[in-house]
DNA sequence: CTTATTGCAAACGTTTTGCACGTTT
DNA sequence: AAACGTGCAAAACGTTTGCAATAAG
């Protein structure tokens, strides 16, 4: 795994080639989703940080704004809930898609080579330019299951 | 594929079951699916019911809840956009998974054994009771492609 | 000192809800 | 007649935007 300061270095350099500044409010943005492994919404994002750090302020917009400036440079990456919203995680580990459990929430990650394939030859048989993929797998998680009985 | 009239009453049969009732506008909105093929907004099949049917009262709300209905009843299908929302279409054919182009908004449908197969197999690997599964393939169609040069 | 960034509140687009009225069974 | 469904308008929700004030380079 990537070390926080290597991290730090790479957005930096990231915003200095597009004369984009180096804010407080995006260093604390960075810092949450480096020392939080999981997947949060926005507002997640926003309270948290709010709740930790009380003497400085920082808005929801700023979070939108950041996750996306974040999102764009492949430095987060998020899954999407329909109109429920979209949650964010680092994205600097390799792809990885979601199982995902609808009754408590938990979210498990797993990788497939041969599905990783897969979709390179369908991308390929339809003359398709692929950028991103994405896959969800929704169900019960095995606690779900149990505790249903 | 099925007959609207197959269609029709396993959706009048489904109805039954759980003490629906059977209405013009629930008609309206299976014919609509059924009739054109493809992938729709919510609001798509509000305006192209309204425009088709003039002599008939029609609220978004009410396709907002006969696609919910369903979608629960599996008879339709949906891919969701993030805060875009959603498209409906159809759910009764085969299972199939999606490319996206994000430049035209063309989607093509693809089914791959494969990439079935394994997602059964990644399920089983972490107990999981698999209800649904949707992959998505975003990037530029080959038109799109050509015409950026 | 210039330019980007911020927080705030208002606006936005999609979806859901409360309610009185209508329709189906 | 009873129960469910409807349209409407208002509310809710996540997200984006305009703006004047602030902070970074």
């Amino acid at each position: 795994m990537i070390s926080y300061n290597l991290l730090l270095e790479k957005f930096q350099t990231i915003l200095k080639e597009n004369g984009l500044k180096f804010t407080k409010q995006r260093e604390l943005i960075l810092k949450f989703l480096y020392k939080n492994d999981g997947h949060f919404t926005p507002e997640d994002i926003y309270t948290m940080i709010k709740k930790k750090n009380p003497d400085i302020n920082i808005g929801i917009a700023t979070v939108y704004r950041t996750l996306s400036l974040l999102e764009n440079s492949e430095i987060v990456s998020s899954i999407s809930f329909g109109a429920q919203g979209k949650k964010y995680e680092l994205g600097l580990k390799k792809h990885h898609d979601h199982l995902i459990c609808t009754k408590c929430g938990k979210i498990i990650e797993f990788y497939d080579e041969e599905i990783e394939h897969r979709q390179e030859e369908i991308a390929k048989k339809f003359n398709f330019k692929m950028n991103d993929h994405t896959m969800k797998i929704v169900g019960l998680c095995e606690e779900c299951q149990e505790n249903s009985n």
